[in-house]
DNA sequence: CTGTTAGCGCCTTCAT
DNA sequence: ATGAAGGCGCTAACAG
């Protein structure tokens, strides 16, 4: 662990010196910089960023914080945010918050000691807590997947109503007039914007918007396995479920199945989020693909143009559009139920 | 960004007796206690963890080196290491080498640079030179699912050769003879490892190991794809299959598919690594899952006690079993065959 | 082109 | 129980 000191007595000059060759910065002879580099790769010597970061204020880290790194969604934003951090020399810190406030102000205060300069932030809720506690910190955020209400923070995301409007015009365009919708909770703005979504092409195309069709609970397998059950037993019998995310469109597939019902001649399934292409092999549910990858890569790109000086330019809102893909999950309503 | 020395100034103490206030370190009276903490909360202090740092010489961060963050593998893995660093009071940094040891040399600098007190690392092939930097920077390593010739460092992994030569053995049991492996390039020993624990099986049932039935390349799906085309196309026609990983049985499912051929009616299919349950319904391919989340939970816990001063104690290598588990994709050899 | 001085924010050490 | 001095490794600012 040699240091700048040990390397400029070596090279027999001053620790400035040895600076100014190791940053490119400043002026430096051939043949100062020859003996300087010499005596650096004889110590094998790293520079300490900690030391840098001290005095420059920047620390060439950022944070990437989401609810669960293991929902291939999140993954796939997280590579994307990886892969732009990494080409502008930044590392990439991750937490998981499971979608608990409590977790996510906690993890914020962890890394904002951690001097990160910036913040890609999943919002666990719509809390303004941890808004106001970076604004306080200096620390730019921009926030990812979700919208935040009453907040002027830079958000990059997939059309959500859009998305969701798409899939149910899909879903009528296939004869449905009875569709559930199953989503998460109230206080993540995905969960309420794609119910939007759903309501407007139901008005649109002159159907009923009845509230027993729409269940709202955690963004997870359970949940959707609950919501799913939880409509099956009410005796509504929609010919059609939108589910709002992939791991809901799961559990209502379990439980679909437990329940004997074939999809899509019982029942069609829609959702958002498709799986990578790696992973399924023949791929089944219709979905409302999200570019997660771009996601993450844009709101790096954001999030680094703000720490370049961008501050002033004013709040940005990057809005990309999802893609619907038709599988074999949606189907025509069932003759029998016309 | 209030520092130190403004909470101090402010509590009307010295800038010693708020360290030893937020430290919980050496004493304080209550009423300077409270001055205080009323302070920190009224200016919105927050430590600095980088000047911290620079004196204590440790960062409570550790870096998670990969091949690819989007493998659902290592994302579990992730997951594992992220909780268990958590509840230390670590933060985690993670990086992508796609198998590059370029990439990895680069990223391992990258993260010596800043301080981190510890890698957990994915070896992208069997090159010493991480090793040899990390040794010399004094960072410890525990290196996660893959073996490391010839270094004493620790490592956590799970039994490839018992899992491949259980896989396999499951074939042989259901009356296959002709069974083809494929597998990722031969610097990494989670490859060769499968194909000794293959081999083993095959030559204890009597059965012949022939070179034309074994495939060295990528841990991709284009790997697998590649392979499967290549042994369709050079005519043993082998009743089984067996994948190393999961990237390589989705390759070599679509190969299959293209060429019209049943599973397991025509060819059975296994491989190494399950997909997370939440995302498959109806899970098809028989697999030999490893236990992702407690290789990176077990791997982390051993990090952290080497940077508790556990460096003393000897080379420890961790070897958890994984888990067969049996399903619709391996059958019995087609009757026409046997 | 190169060196000197000073200080980033904190904590170890020693003093009171 | 509290404070003062000094320094971790580096680099901005200013000489020369």
């Amino acid at each position: 662990m040699a240091t700048i000191i040990e390397v400029a007595r070596r090279a027999g000059v001053s620790a400035m010196t040895v600076s100014r060759v190791v940053n490119r910065s400043g002026y430096a002879s051939a043949a100062t910089r020859a003996k300087v580099e010499e005596a650096i790769a004889e110590l094998g010597y790293v520079p300490n960023a900690v030391a840098r970061q001290l005095r420059s204020k920047r620390s060439h880290t950022i944070a990437l914080v989401v609810s669960d790194i293991t929902n291939p969604f999140f993954t796939t934003i997280a590579r994307g945010v990886e892969d732009a951090a990494a080409t502008r020399g930044y590392a990439v810190m991750f937490a998981n918050t499971d979608e608990s406030e409590v977790e996510e102000i906690e993890y914020i205060r962890m890394l904002a000691q951690r001097q990160i300069d910036g913040v890609l932030l999943v919002p666990a809720g719509n809390s303004a807590a941890p808004f106001r506690f970076l604004e306080s910190q200096e620390i730019p955020v921009v926030v990812i997947d979700r919208r935040v209400v009453s907040r002027k923070v830079d958000e990059v995301r997939c059309d959500s109503e859009a998305g969701a409007y798409e899939l149910v015009r899909h879903l009528i365009g296939l004869g449905h007039t009875r569709i559930a919708v199953i989503t998460g909770r109230r206080n993540i703005s995905t969960s309420t914007d794609r119910v939007v979504g759903y309501e407007r092409a139901l008005r649109e195309a002159g159907l009923p918007v009845s509230p027993e069709l729409e269940a709202y609970d955690s963004f997870s397998l359970e949940g959707g396995y609950r919501q799913v059950n939880q409509i099956l037993a009410n005796g509504l019998k929609p010919t059609a479920i939108f589910a709002t995310n992939n791991f809901l469109a799961f559990g209502a597939l379990r439980a679909l199945r437990e329940a004997g019902m074939r999809i899509p001649d019982d029942v069609s399934l829609v959702t958002f989020d498709d799986l990578p292409v790696e992973w399924h092999d023949d791929p089944f549910i219709t979905v409302l693909a999200q570019p997660a990858y771009e996601l993450g890569r844009r709101a790096t790109e954001l999030l680094l143009a703000r720490l370049d000086g961008g501050a002033a330019t004013k709040r940005q809102v990057i809005v990309l559009p999802g893609e619907l893909i038709v599988r074999r999950s949606s189907g025509p309503v069932p003759t029998d139920r016309v």
